[in-house]
DNA sequence: GTAAATCCTAGTAAAAAACTAGGAAATAAA
DNA sequence: TTTATTTCCTAGTTTTTTACTAGGATTTAC
């Protein structure tokens, strides 16, 4: 039940892109430095995100990355389940409108599933991009260890 | 980020094991074969539910399990927390009193991750199993696959 | 042309999950 | 008192997933 490296940095990625993306592209090697994560990883990352719709790129030397869309139109759900599949900690074929379950009318503990997978979606899907950036530009002041930190 | 089976196969073995040891303790062996759960493994959930308390034990022939305290009082996330550990997706040293977190106070994320957090912790803590057991007389008509479902 | 970027696929080492296995200890019933 | 049934406890093993690393192709500004 935890959520991966992917997400944790995924998130802290897109925020630093927001951050800085405004004038120019950001690219892969200066997030990896202001972060502490590595190129290689980032890179998978970041490409991710690109699939989702969510920045878009720009090749060659000056290139990088920028947000395909307005920060408030982002949200954390959205960033979360590009990078790790759908947020569902369990995925119970009975809750799936199509879902082929046997025992869906027998079944009780489908309702707890559908309870927590409501309310993690609900909270995710409600904090948008825009309010963390806002927060990362209030809070940043120079110097703090950004890289001991593994989430 | 999803249940693993512990949780998934732990919570149906104690709302099963709810609702059959009413009269006598329940045995391993009659859990699993109702549940489709190997007896093996069932045998070290059910132990880590005696370890937090939920269920005691009648050793010896014609024994098993029964529950250590009532069903109104046994919560979702007592039963979750004791199979899987905490269920915090994110476990942010920031998060917690005595945390030790060098980016603390520049950390943005934290903030996502504590209601995450909080979301889940709060949807476990409110489903009794009572209610599950309820749920479960009624709805158990007899011959549907219970061993069809993995969750 | 060269340096700085993204792009794409594959490989790999470590960790975690999901069981399996073996046998000791307790107890009820024969 | 033996036997069958049950919990108890630890360790081993296989499979899957995670978290990277590696190599090189492609694009583009200067």
């Amino acid at each position: 039940m935890k959520l991966s490296t992917k997400g944790r940095y995924g998130l802290r990625a897109l925020i630093d892109l927001a951050q800085y993306s405004s004038e120019a592209p950001v690219s892969i090697t200066s997030i990896s430095a202001r972060q502490g994560i590595s190129e290689r990883y980032l890179e998978q990352l970041v490409s991710m995100l690109k699939k989702a719709g969510l920045v878009s790129s720009v090749r060659g030397a000056g290139g990088g990355y920028v947000l395909a869309k307005d920060m408030r139109e982002i949200s954390v759900g959205d960033i979360l389940r590009a990078l790790e599949g759908n947020l569902e900690p369990v995925e119970c074929a009975a809750l799936e409108p199509d879902g082929e379950c046997q025992a869906s009318d027998i079944c009780v503990t489908k309702y707890v599933w559908q309870r927590i997978n409501e309310s993690i979606s609900q909270t995710v899907d409600e904090i948008m991009l825009d309010q963390l950036v806002e927060e990362s530009r209030k809070k940043n002041c120079a110097g703090a260890d950004r890289a001991a930190c593994k989430n």
